[in-house]
DNA sequence: TAAAATTTGTTATAATATAACACTATGTAA
DNA sequence: TTACATAGTGTTATATTATAACAAATTTTA
């Protein structure tokens, strides 16, 4: 039943739902829309929610516990994460910027850290909340 | 009562215990810390918390929910923040760097978003941690 | 000193997340 | 192909984090 190298039943099923929807999704929005399908507590969507995180196919937009798809080919596995988020809408948009993350993966701390992952989140008015 | 200008009563003690703890804290035991001074329900420690967040005395780590106190000078009302934490003993250190503040401040979207704050957590292994 | 704004105290409850346990499915390698 | 390890599932209960709503007191402002 499990495809090889691929997402497993639990997992595909909420990876559909956050790849299709439009804004970030949180746990239990998840868990509500889920249940018709038999995913019925929330360990399971954590769980899926979890592995789906580790293996980089979605992303945590921290500062609203809420999940996205990953929409950047070259983001290799979750190490550096950018998303800008408008304050008014709640939208959130994954920046893929390539002198960005690389400047900030070659950005170590003083202190002798060498920085395995970063995540970056910018707020601000997206440019159709400004028109409002 | 109030001193003009500056924290109230309960803020003051909530900003004096993150002050001083060396490790980020979190909201519940900072409740539990507080409540022989008389603070005993969590509306009372997350309106300190917001509060002091808002006026930028202390800094939320979003990916702990757990807050310290604002180390560095010239973040101006909490627009810029960055931090380094240890994944291994959970050691959390703000980051005081011009040129990177400079570099993201100015940083705007390619979709005509523009920006007006950022938060950014950079994760790996602090250099205590690489000894043992 | 009256009105506005802020802070406090309180009870209840909402929202987010994990522990622990029994079981099933899949991959791998003797 | 059997048996072992690893990963995933289902379930109940509970822990953790955060807010709503209301009544009262304090401070600031004009």
């Amino acid at each position: 039943m499990y495809k090889e190298n691929n997402l497993s039943k639990n997992q595909q099923i909420i990876f559909d739902l956050i790849n299709k929807s439009s804004e970030p999704l949180k746990a239990y929005t998840i868990l509500f829309s889920v249940q018709k399908k038999g995913i019925k507590a929330p360990p399971q969507v954590y769980r899926a929610l979890d592995k789906l995180v580790e293996t980089g196919k979605i992303h945590k937009i921290e500062s609203k516990n809420a999940f996205v798809a990953c929409r950047s080919s070259d983001c290799e596995i979750s190490k550096a994460t950018a998303f800008s988020i408008c304050e008014s809408c709640e939208m959130v948009d994954e920046i893929s910027d390539t002198k960005l993350s690389k400047y900030l993966s070659g950005f170590n701390h003083k202190k002798g850290m060498k920085f395995k992952r970063f995540n970056l989140e910018f707020f601000g008015i997206c440019k159709k909340c400004k028109k409002d």
